[in-house]
RNA sequence: GCCCCCAUCGUCUAGUGGCCGAGGACUCUGGCCUUUCACGCCGGCAACACGGGUUCGAAUCCCGUUGGGGGUACCA
């Protein structure tokens, strides 16, 4: 059995689709998981959408997320570039070569014409195949069309009949009848070869052996297939992942909100819950388990196991994840990638690294994103910006001044650390005869400046005994 | 129009003829915990698209219908 080789052929169009990421992921799962190669190949065919950045945008998006690849433009690696547009000369040599074997010929058919042959084809609820007008025309009228300079397509000749069976590796048989296809365009009248043609000889030429895509590129499969066949080349073995969509049950799009693996770093995910999340779209190893480390995903995943069916994108689920790696993790490490993303967002905070880590105790339960903490935990690094709706509610309450005095004095004599601070505030509470939530209630806007915050005391704590004090102070002389 | 794919709770899914009066997770929701918010714990609502077969027996196999999606380009 020869070894695994597999790609991701993604066309520099413009930032990654998280869709696309998807297709990335299971290609590079079923490569790693038989040890086998992962190959980046990037197919700028199309000129008039060519996009440079995006080549470098993403290999950025893919490395986020932890997908490495052995072949394929490196970000100042080591690894072979795969750009298909430098690889035209081949791809027009085998279209020389098709041409003169005659399993590819010369169409000067023009666009309207062929629109028109198409429609006719419709009404009459016939298949819509090319004519093969220009494979039946006289040689000699053949010449005058090239001498008069008229623009020529190359098309390939697909067999009269016939069936091209593709064992899907998802979906498994999937026949197609060769009479239904058409005569296809290979190479165009500017010159440039077609996806359909280059695609094909690339994976043939990099000895790819399984070609793990979405379903959108199912029904090209027949055209590619007889493209490995003229090559003599081997023909892979297809598996066509299902589609992505939105909650609307059309195609994943802008419209959806986040469809880029940026947007979805820059509102604080973690990558290996976006990979996790990912890889259960349309994979799932047994009843029970759903949380998967890179490893294990790398252990596990067999793209046999792959559900046909396409699936919905659940923002709301991986939120969900987001948040169960964010508890997950290490309080360092949560630190250290807190620091680093406030940095991106060029937070002022991200310069107090000491204070991030200090701090990371009080939230990691209570964040789901990155992008959560400076909101809970922004008074702990400056004054306090008191909410207007959050102040409204301490200072209706006629006993106000009460609270925060007897708090405030309880907090005086207090010993501080955790332990004395929780007790000096549940005496407070008992001298005055109050509910807990009433007093905690009062001192946590004086606090945090939010009705909504981190625990009490171990805010108070971390504070400090001063600042705790004047800020009770200050929010004591603001009562009318 | 023609070709192809798909079809289990709102969503992601487990299920490969009897273990399914259909299991898990997210969402929603009732409760507990509790200084707020979360987390956590306990409970609840909620699905085999429809119709025919095959079989002693079907969510599971076959056919059809319906619905959804993809393709049908000198896009990929």
């Amino acid at each position: 059995m020869s070894p695994v080789r597999t790609r991701f052929a993604p066309s520099p169009t413009g930032l990654l689709h998280i869709g696309g990421v998807r297709t990335a992921l299971f290609a590079w799962l079923h490569a790693r998981h038989h040890g086998g190669t992962f190959v980046l190949r990037i197919e700028d065919t199309d000129e008039t959408r060519e996009h440079p950045e995006a080549i470098e945008q993403i290999q950025a998006a893919l490395a986020w997320v932890g997908i490495d690849w052995d072949e394929g433009p490196g970000i100042g690696g080591p690894h072979a570039p795969y750009i298909q547009s430098e690889r035209r000369p081949r791809h027009l040599a085998v279209a020389g070569d098709l041409l003169a074997s005659g399993r590819a010929y010369r169409c000067y058919c023009t666009p309207e014409e062929l629109a028109a042959e198409r429609e006719r084809d419709r009404e009459a609820g016939r298949p819509s195949v090319y004519s093969r007008r220009c494979l039946s025309r006289p040689a000699d009228e053949l010449q005058a069309l090239e001498a008069s300079g008229a623009p020529s397509v190359i098309r390939l000749r697909v067999p009269d009949e016939g069936v091209c069976v593709v064992d899907d590796l998802v979906r498994g048989e999937v026949r197609f009848e060769y009479a239904l296809l058409g005569d296809h365009v290979i190479v165009r009248s500017g010159g440039v070869p077609t996806y359909n043609f280059v695609n094909p000889i690339d994976d043939a030429d990099m000895q790819i052996t399984h070609v793990v895509r979405g379903e959108d590129l199912l029904s090209s499969t027949p055209r590619q297939v007889l493209i490995y066949e003229a090559l003599g080349a081997p023909v892979p073995r297809f598996g066509h992942l299902p589609l992505l969509f939105g909650p609307d049950r059309k195609r994943l799009s802008k419209r959806h909100g986040a469809t880029s693996v940026e947007e979805y770093r820059d509102a604080g995910y973690l990558p290996e819950a976006v990979m996790n999340f990912l890889a259960l779209l349309g994979w799932r190893f047994d009843d029970q388990q759903e949380l998967f480390s890179r490893d294990e995903l790398i252990r596990l995943f067999e793209i046999e196991r792959v559900n046909p069916s396409s699936a919905i994108f659940d923002a709301d689920k991986l939120a969900w994840m987001n948040g169960v790696y964010l508890r997950g993790l290490e309080a360092d490490d949560l630190a250290a990638r807190l620091v680093a993303f406030l940095g991106s967002t060029g937070s002022p905070i991200a310069a107090q690294p000491q204070r991030v880590r200090e701090c990371v105790p009080l939230v990691q339960e209570k964040i789901a994103t990155l992008a959560e903490f400076e909101g809970y935990c922004a008074f702990l690094f400056g004054p306090v910006r008191l909410d207007p709706a959050a102040w409204e509610r301490i200072a209706a309450d006629e006993r106000a001044a009460e609270l925060l005095d007897t708090a405030s004095a309880a907090l005086a004599g207090a010993v501080w650390s955790l332990e004395p601070i929780e007790a000096a505030l549940r005496g407070a509470c008992e001298e005055l005869g109050v509910k807990p939530k009433v007093l905690f209630g009062a001192v946590r806007v004086a606090i945090t400046g939010r009705t909504v915050a981190p625990g009490l005391f171990e805010s108070v704590e971390l504070l400090g005994r001063e600042e705790s004090l004047a800020r009770i102070a200050a929010a004591r002389s603001a009562l009318v």
